[in-house]
DNA sequence: TTGTATGCGTTATCAA
DNA sequence: TTGATAACGCATACAA
């Protein structure tokens, strides 16, 4: 059995009041003597805190639920360790739970983190919310007064602080390197198109193609699922469409378009340009190396944790305060998925 | 604030005991009139049982522990992914936390998991244990009474379930596929020499060419640490050494290989046949596809957890029952990374 | 059929 | 400087 204050204040012959207020260094004026006393015997009896216990009263579990869509998918995979290494620094753990991308599921763990009483909540929503949706999301974090923090992707709510990435600007920066290297039909395959950061990856390309003067052809867009097997099963339809170079909206897709040249014994970058969006471990090793945009996932990791523990700190209120939105840049990294039209042509 | 037990049985007009009842479904003969008379307050009230006060008396938290080197990594985190899906179709909820591989993490979490309450721990041990580190780890899951599962990786006490993967085997199945390519001259790059499946892979190693009558040449052998840059390093050596095919200890270092392979403008299977061990994700969109070793991750968590919770009722008893370790046979996934040895003469 | 009282391990309030 | 005692939200033995 586990050793109790009751154990350790039995020991030293002292009240458990008196065991809680040293073991806790609470300012009461706790004589060096007993002090040294109740020390030296919570340790030989290997005493450890109860933890639910002190959450009981205290109403704190030093507990945050990450909520994340997949996390053997290598992005999620590597910003949960970056946000659980975080935690641990501030003495917090993290419950994880897999929602798969549908909603049922984000609301089903948010409401059984909740009713494990974590301090926060930190997730990436994957579904579309309905406004009823998100007022219900809300209203949760309102009632249990745990604050809920968007990482990757947000609901259109100020009220919730949220922790992004630039998309617009990355599917800007994907399209404009293709753009300099000479394409002009460049397809892009995007993600489910209801979903906010395909629409904006989307954006990004659009005005990239815009400032180039070049037209937005809509038949050089395809619906993909974020997906190896969706990546795949766009390239026929890209080459139907006589496009040069692509720009897929992640890397997992593009890696099924990597795929799928191998079956039309295509090469990449020759007959075919690519740039992702993501920058997964993986892409340094693929042959072509994938050039893609990469984002600052540790940083945005760090930043995520950082916040939340000012707002539980109290030092911020996620409702009220400003710039409770944090949008970082992204970048390109270019390595040999592109090719300069020009060379194509020679080849 | 959330409703309690109280503010139920206060908008009934009934006691605490009863609402508890019949939201518990106690075998008590609650009239079905009273019974939905709660059940409808409880649900107006919205009402959600307090995890923690629940926990507090019945000493379950219905939490699991999950302490893994690294969740960033593949491997791992599709374990952790399968995990955490199969406690959540039991009612568990999984804690996790990055050792990092340093036996002071896999300590601090498990004391960490453990005043937390958790009702089990699931780990995969990455460093040595000393006789001592055994005796703690083991008195720790004893004293407070949570079952301890190693899984992937284990310690050499019977007192711990194991769910481990026949990893000679896996050695040796790699091994003798090359082998049967008509290789002669098969380099190893092994894990840290001290690590058990280390070990237990370069047995299946030297076995597999004991069994061809070829004999074990220790020069071949090179020690990396699973990282993708100490396969990288062993290229040089390896080719140093004349061999013509390389059984890597994981995919990761044998990406590595790819990756120096390119620098030296060596082409994989023609100049250099190799077979990796894990399977990896990403292994068929390497380029060529890396043959290797599978591990039925999905079979190995699903056990895992099943075997756990049925300890966690107590239908068995982890520390008599025998049969307690359970050995998964891993299986080679050929692909397209090595080539019969007679063929490559030819190129 | 339902209510009272108690306890889980801890912190907090207030008195001594 | 220290110790009763209450309280956290719930389950449960026992009583009614």
């Amino acid at each position: 059995m586990r050793t109790t204050v009751k154990d350790v204040a039995k020991a030293v012959g002292l009240s458990t009041t008196t065991v809680s207020l040293v073991l806790n260094n609470k300012p009461n004026r706790i004589p060096e003597a007993t002090r040294k006393l109740v020390l030296k015997a919570a340790k030989e009896l290997n005493y450890r805190p109860n933890h639910i216990a002190v959450s009981m009263v205290t109403k704190k579990t030093h507990t945050i639920g990450l909520i994340l869509p997949d996390i053997s998918n290598l992005y999620f995979s590597e910003l949960a360790k970056v946000i659980e290494e975080q935690c641990h620094k501030y003495g917090y753990n993290v419950l994880y739970g897999n929602t798969n991308g549908t909603l049922e599921h984000e609301f089903e763990y948010l409401n059984l983190f909740v009713d494990r009483s974590v301090d926060a909540v930190i997730m990436t929503v994957s579904s579309n919310y309905s406004e009823t949706d998100v007022k219900r999301l809300y209203e949760i974090g309102e009632t249990n007064n745990v604050p809920i923090m968007m990482v990757d992707r947000t609901l259109d709510d100020p009220r919730f602080m949220s922790v992004l990435l630039d998309q617009k600007l990355g599917g800007f920066l994907a399209t404009s390197y293709l753009i300099n290297l000479g394409h002009k039909k460049i397809a892009c395959i995007t993600g489910p198109k209801n979903l906010r950061i395909s629409i904006e990856r989307l954006e990004g390309y659009k005005s990239a193609l815009g400032d180039a003067g070049l037209p937005f052809d809509r038949s050089l867009v395809i619906e993909g699922d974020f997906s190896v097997d969706s990546g795949s099963r766009a390239l026929p339809y890209i080459l139907g469409q006589n496009a040069t170079a692509v720009f897929s909206l992640n890397d997992m897709m593009a890696i099924g378009v990597y795929r799928e040249c191998r079956r039309y014994h295509l090469s990449i970058p020759q007959d075919l340009s690519i740039v992702g969006f993501d920058d997964i471990f993986i892409d340094e090793f693929l042959e072509p190396p994938l050039s893609t945009i990469a984002q600052p996932v540790q940083e945005i990791g760090k930043y995520a944790v950082k916040k939340m523990m000012s707002v539980l700190e109290g030092k911020k209120n996620p409702c009220t305060d400003a710039g409770d939105t944090k949008i970082f840049k992204p970048a390109l990294k270019v390595r040999g998925s592109a090719l300069k039209f020009t060379e194509k042509k020679q080849i």
